[in-house]
DNA sequence: ATTTGTGCAAATCGTTTGCATCTGA
DNA sequence: TCAGATGCAAACGATTTGCACAAAT
């Protein structure tokens, strides 16, 4: 992803690059893998003198998701996380501070699921390890 | 978790037996395995005739958790969903219609999980597996 | 010119809280 | 009696939406 301009990588999913969302991207994807909350891309556009209203960062998160740019991560809570990596890997979860890392390892596997009930497929399997403090 | 009445579950969790949390408490813990939001669970008390806030449903299920008689499951997303089996297992999320159902099965394992970062331990594992039709 | 995106403010949704009132030990 | 619980309504934080305006093709 860092070989296209933000604006081609835009093109290629079908979105307008507008000014907004070509400034989020180049913050989200300019300085690899990344874990945010709409409000924190807010702040960060605003603190770089972007001009980008929280309504838009909402909407262009769910557009770049829908796109296959993001992913979203569930872990419960409040707040809904984004992360560029779109690849299927897992999670670190610090409650205390909200803070998501990725698990810096490709070997993580989830072993002796069932089938799935009747008609229904995995679709895809979140893994969150909660950390605390030792 | 049967083999109590549903007073001598809260107060030997230490919660007073009131008429709310003992009517709570029988919709929970004498019909096996559940996994209720607050608003599920308002209703349902409501519907059997109950007379209990959807505020006190809430504090409720908080206090349940506390006390260990609940546990709260991570799916991402708004509502906050609460399992009356609290032993480790995990589940699937048909995110369609918002069911969550266990997994049946405890041989699900999570393997190759490398060290946690420094200062930090595992406190406890979430699987969530998202269920589409097929 | 036409379509699509943006910003603002208001609306919504789930959840929490303040506070006066009630209830169980 | 009286600490603790409840209910209501207001407060809240995250997110979505309606709509007039602006920008992209």
């Amino acid at each position: 992803m860092a070989d296209v301009t933000p604006g081609e990588l835009l093109r290629q999913a079908g979105l307008r690059p507008t000014r907004q969302r070509v400034s989020l991207a180049r913050l989200l994807f300019e300085h690899g893998d990344r874990h945010v909350t709409a409000e924190m891309l807010h702040e960060e556009a605003v603190k770089a003198g972007q001009r980008v209203s929280l309504a838009t960062v909402y909407n262009t998160l769910h557009q770049f998701k829908s796109a296959g740019l993001l992913r979203e991560i569930a872990i419960g809570g409040q707040r809904a996380y984004f992360d560029t990596n779109t690849s299927n890997h897992n999670h670190y979860f610090v409650e205390a501070d909200g803070r998501l890392m990725d698990i810096p390892s490709e070997a993580v596997r989830v072993d002796g699921l069932p089938e799935p009930p009747d008609n229904f497929k995995i679709s895809h399997i979140d893994v969150v390890v909660r950390l605390v403090a030792k």
